[in-house]
DNA sequence: ACCTGAACACCGTTCAAGT
DNA sequence: ACCTGAACACCGTTCAAGT
């Protein structure tokens, strides 16, 4: 759209000739380096460390840090299948799965989403596909609102908790063995026998067959059609 | 418990006597600043400052800022009502809503406990008696595990949106107020349907009966009873 | 035993100066 | 038009030095 018309070839474009800087360019990065070492390492230093510019030129681009945390943001929720099905049920149910999937391959996401002010573009599409489903489907304008608050707290609270699970981690061996000796049967009987279960599962762990990705799958499906079932009974209620 | 033996009356007890740095104080003063100025205002500069001493002398009580927040979020636990009634589903039930009146009693905390990594003494105890009342309900090991699952996303995904709600609050009319512009019918007619009805309803308005937190209880309540029943039906399934 | 000054290696952001 | 050096006001944390 606001591509300049005149560019020339350029005779120096041998070597290590750096695509300019845009907004897209800076929104990638970030993600990347997000996904790969954490929000934690994004700061705006090493972001133009990434891009291979100071870290004062990224403010050409974007007005500050807050920016760029919203432009992933919505990157994410763009990656997110929108609920588009003629059955609601299956609609929402895909929907939420899919969201569960990209917010774990993105294990920052679900927490900085949740803590954003201002919706994006992809976010407020998203919603109102979310919204125009339900009302097609015959909720009432109340019913809807109360399905979307549900949906999205169920949704996202599984996959916060999921996304920081200290249990069974590979990576984090520290943290369960620092945990354990505190955690007696004689103080808490009750936790270490649901812990002994979990374990003795093999839940919540990468030995599963779809790796860890599919680790709480059965968990979240659970809870996921509970939900869908009381917003079916409800919606059933109020068309008498 | 290690309480000196010996403290002289102390003839300087007049002025400003600061009383002695202790681990207790450092957490109580760290969650009085994460209340009144919030989380990010947090440093241990700024909590030095409270105590009346230099941030460096909190290192003899604590090891580090992550422990300062580990600390914060037990206490937070720690006022959060445990599931004792007889009955389970009254148990479960109100122990969400003394989590979720809690958790809007400190903002910040949702998000912090959701991310902490090793859980502290109070919240081990709270887990065990929730895992206690649902085991003693008749519930199997792995529905109590589920039910666990399911209801707790629920509560903080539910609090979580609650807290960062941009709607409707009077602290924050400006983004409120940027967002209106970008949302316009032609390109979100579900979304601006759903928030015309949510305002006009007077919703999630500090205009409701029992002010700020009584704004979003009904809805809570909605999807808290719906998980309910949710439960309560599996309950039934698993017992034929 | 507890507190502190100085220091280290970081932050986000501004702004005048360069090309 | 875009990039940068220097600077400002912050971080968490360490450690030797003080009392």
């Amino acid at each position: 759209m606001s591509n300049g018309p005149k560019r020339k070839p350029s005779k120096q474009s041998r070597g290590k000739r750096r695509p300019p800087l845009t907004r897209e360019r800076v929104l990638h990065a970030a993600l990347a380096i997000a996904d790969d070492e954490g929000l934690d390492a994004l700061s705006m230093r090493r972001l133009g460390q990434a891009l291979r510019v100071e870290a004062m030129s990224l403010y050409n681009h974007v007005a500050n840090k807050d920016e760029v945390l919203d432009g992933m943001v919505d990157m994410v929720v763009g990656e997110m299948e929108m609920p588009l099905l003629p059955d609601w049920r299956a609609a929402l149910r895909g929907r939420a799965l899919s969201a569960h999937e990209v917010l774990l391959r993105h294990p920052w996401a679900a927490a900085l989403i949740e803590s954003r002010l201002s919706p994006g573009p992809e976010r407020l599409r998203h919603h109102d596909a979310l919204i125009g489903a339900l009302l097609r489907a015959g909720f009432s304008l109340e019913l809807t609102y109360r399905a979307f608050l549900t949906l999205d707290s169920y949704i996202y609270g599984f996959t916060l908790q999921e996304v920081n699970w200290p249990f069974d981690r590979d990576e984090r061996p520290d943290v369960v063995t620092n945990i354990e000796p505190h955690v007696t049967a004689e103080q808490y009987p009750n936790l270490v026998q649901m812990m002994g279960f979990i374990l003795s599962a093999g839940r919540g762990d990468a030995a599963q067959p779809g790796g860890k990705a599919a680790a709480y799958l059965a968990e979240y499906a659970f809870g996921l059609d509970l939900v869908l079932d009381g917003l079916a009974a409800a919606r059933a209620r109020e068309r008498q």
